[in-house]
DNA sequence: GGTGATCGTGCGTAGA
């Protein structure tokens, strides 16, 4: 934290006046001469125990601006419970935040208690022994005290005052943002009262949004919303378009390589866009944003063979989630040693919470996958001196030849980069879905309350979680449908008095602490080398003794595979092939793809764009008019007709869907939708019977689809309960209506 | 004969 200038005496303010003396004098010590702005604003707040957002850039002072008016509170009126909550999304980040707090705390005379899986069992005896003060900790572990500790709940929560929520934009609209509202409002009833919540984030599509995510069902107006005015330091950005023979697409289980030969990356695809960061990058302090682990290892693997090549020591080291602690914690080492540049490869482990020291310059390989993810990675450059950040883009488009697709004919990775650019300058980001009904987290919840209570009754279970409960979508006929089958499947049992209770199979689960989180992990190989844990791969990876590999930046052969203990153990080799990681494709929204069909008809000059880059747009947009897409959406193409109704992933689906249940061989091709053995004029009969029939039921296009089973208790679900859940996560009806609207306007 | 394809996060207790 770096001390304040300014020319002001002392830190005098109506705010600074309302703080505890000894929070003052702490104050005073850091050699602070005036609070930041979002520090001043949140202090009254704050103390009149409202419900806040406190909202400004990394590193803009967000936890002291919560943590002094908390603080200076809970100081003045101490209790033998835990006074106010911290919850965090990371382990790494409540290690953070002890030592940040520590020395406060302690001059208050305030106890501070990390806990996660981590922490000594030793440290939470010590919390349950003399409960008090602040209580740091993640969203599992706080599940686990429910569990573990339901008849001790109010007596350890009683005298609590706040719940502050680290990174809030983590949990907005995910498994484990719905399961934080549950634990937040189940602690509210535990003790039979109101408790004042902060939200702590930098990067918010919508701040009324997160008022509903913080305070579900409440008054949206009376969360107060403290942001940060403070100018965004300027973004020099530079996009670079590259011409390729295989597209950028290509399956990286594709590089591969034989030993004594350098993967055929290296000259292949890979090269002009490695030889570029090698160029740039050498000597300062960056990170490079790859999108996948596959391509993490790829591109790590390429640069440290250039630097062997001409004989440079390697400064580039692979980041992302399946290499293990101590891999990654050394490359956050050698990234934060001022004394040696060092650039991190990596997925978007490095976009949030740990501290990545001083970074020159962010790259990105490929179309970033959402704007919010740029916005967040932005934040991580020029966030010292007021220099502004620095943001270099690759795209790599193929050559065209007589077989190209015109979906990459149009150069759409490109122009979707473009367009994410155009709409980070507007200062727009995606927002998360709504009205998601989460059953999966619903049936870890019930399950819950019911260890929690020891039982817990149909009624007074949908009261909590649902009736007043951040599950206000679920309905109770849902909820009967869903006790049903958790009966069916022995997680619980009714008994005689009607209360529920756990089932043998519930019981199994519950007390295994694999139950805590709300999110599913695919079984993993371990990979060893030596002894030495290199990280992990889905046992789906097809690995045999004497195969090659590529992993954690270096190369390896497969000495013996333990299937009975998940083990693959592995030498140091020359040879190596890209491992695949597995994962399901992301989610465009609708903004971006509208924003595409601008870039695409207003010529406008993008001066960030290289003249690789201008060259593929000039080429996109002429191929864009050249194939007749200027103002139409249907095209016929060979045998079949394709679809440009420029909506996003959603609803581009969902018309697939639709189309696919009127007996059309519909599928997905890029940006848009083929439709195969099929002319205009058919396609155009069905776009109009489709307009006919107004807006489809989501629930009779769920029912299609097969594969529903995503989330971690969807197997208790019933086909019924299952396609409800599919519908109100990936069905877009009212997006599909207006693509076929779109195309019906072209046609 | 075949095919596409993101990431990330988390974890008790009792007993030897």
């Amino acid at each position: 934290m770096n001390s304040r200038a300014s020319g002001s005496s002392g830190c005098a303010s109506r705010a600074f006046d309302r703080l505890h003396p000894t929070v003052q004098r702490w104050v005073y010590r850091r050699g602070w001469r005036t609070l930041h702005e979002i520090q001043e604003l949140a202090v009254e707040p704050i103390l009149n125990g409202d419900d806040c957002i406190v909202a400004a850039p990394t590193a803009g002072g967000k936890t002291e601006a919560a943590f002094l008016p908390v603080c200076s509170a809970i100081a003045s009126a101490p209790t033998p419970s835990v006074q106010a909550l911290y919850i965090s999304p990371l382990k790494a980040l409540i290690n953070d935040q002890y030592r940040r707090m520590e020395e406060l705390a302690e001059d208050l005379g305030l106890p501070v208690f990390p806990w996660h899986g981590d922490v000594a069992g030793s440290q939470k005896q010590r919390f349950l022994a003399k409960p008090g003060g602040i209580l740091m900790i993640t969203p599992e572990s706080l599940e686990s005290l429910f569990v573990n500790r339901g008849t001790r709940m109010k007596g350890l929560f009683s005298g609590l005052s706040y719940v502050l929520v680290d990174e809030l934009h983590a949990f907005i609209g995910m498994e484990r943002g719905k399961q934080l509202q549950c634990l937040m409002h189940r602690l509210e009833l535990v003790i039979r009262r109101r408790v004042s919540r902060i939200g702590l984030s930098a990067t918010l599509g919508d701040m009324g949004l997160a008022a509903e995510f913080l305070r579900p069902g409440g008054d949206r107006e009376a969360v107060r919303l403290i942001v940060s005015t403070s100018a965004v330091s300027d973004i020099v950005a530079q996009l670079r378009g590259y011409r390729v023979s295989e597209p950028e697409g290509q399956p990286p289980a594709a590089l591969t390589s034989r030993p004594g030969q350098a993967c055929s990356s290296q000259g292949g695809s890979l090269a002009p866009v490695v030889e570029h960061l090698f160029e740039v990058l050498r000597g300062t302090h960056n990170l490079v944003f790859a999108n996948s682990r596959s391509r993490v290892e790829a591109y790590a693997d390429a640069l440290r063979h250039l630097s062997d090549a001409t004989r440079v020591p390697n400064e580039f080291v692979p980041h992302h989630g399946s290499l293990s602690k101590e891999i990654r914690e050394d490359a956050e080492v050698r990234l934060q040693d001022t004394s040696r540049p060092c650039t991190a490869v990596c997925t978007s482990t490095l976009e949030l919470g740990i501290d990545v020291g001083d970074i020159e310059c962010v790259a990105q390989i490929g179309p970033p996958p959402s704007v919010a993810a740029v916005r967040q990675r932005l934040g991580r450059s020029g966030r010292r001196g007021g220099r502004p950040a620095q943001l270099r883009m690759y795209v790599q488009e193929p050559e065209i030849t007589p077989e190209t697709h015109p979906q990459d004919m149009i150069r759409a990775q490109l122009v979707q980069s473009v367009a994410m650019l155009r709409l980070l300058g507007r200062g727009w980001c995606e927002l998360p879905r709504p009205n998601q009904l989460h059953l999966s987290t619903l049936v870890q919840q019930v399950l819950s309350m019911i260890a929690q209570f020891g039982g817990v009754r149909a009624g007074d279970a949908y009261g909590a979680l649902c009736r007043s409960g951040p599950f206000a979508a679920v309905s109770p006929t849902i909820f009967a449908d869903l006790l049903r089958c958790l009966g069916e499947k022995d997680m619980i049992t009714q008994s005689v008095d009607e209360a529920l209770l756990l089932g043998s199979a519930g019981e199994r689960i519950v007390n295994h602490y694999s139950f805590y989180s709300a999110f599913l992990t695919p079984e993993e190989f371990r990979i060893e080398c030596k002894g030495v844990m290199l990280g992990s791969l889905p046992v789906d990876t097809c690995l045999e003794p004497g195969g090659y590999l590529i992993f954690a930046g270096r190369r390896w052969v497969v000495d013996e595979v333990d299937d009975k203990h998940k083990v693959v153990y592995v030498q140091p080799a020359e040879g190596g092939v890209i491992p695949h990681f597995g994962g399901t494709g992301g989610v465009v929204a609708d903004q971006v793809r509208e924003e595409m069909r601008l870039v695409y008809e207003v010529e406008h000059e993008y001066p960030y764009l290289d003249e690789g880059a201008r060259d593929l747009l000039d080429e996109g947009r002429r191929e864009y008019r050249e194939i007749g897409l200027a103002g139409r959406g249907v095209l016929p193409w060979g045998a079949s007709v394709l679809l440009f109704p420029w909506v996003g992933d959603r609803a581009l689906n969902t018309l697939t869907m639709l189309l696919a249940g009127r007996s059309l061989c519909a599928c997905r091709a890029g940006v848009g939708i083929e439709v195969q053995r099929c002319n205009v004029a058919k396609a155009a009969r069905h776009l109009h019977a489709l307009a006919e029939a107004g807006l489809q039921d989501p629930l009779e296009v769920a029912r299609r689809v097969k594969n529903k089973r995503t989330e971690k208790y969807h197997w208790c679900l019933s086909d019924e309960l299952l396609t409800a859940d599919y519908a109100s996560s990936s069905v877009d009806a009212a997006g599909a209506a207006r693509a076929v609207e779109n195309l019906m306007a072209s046609l």
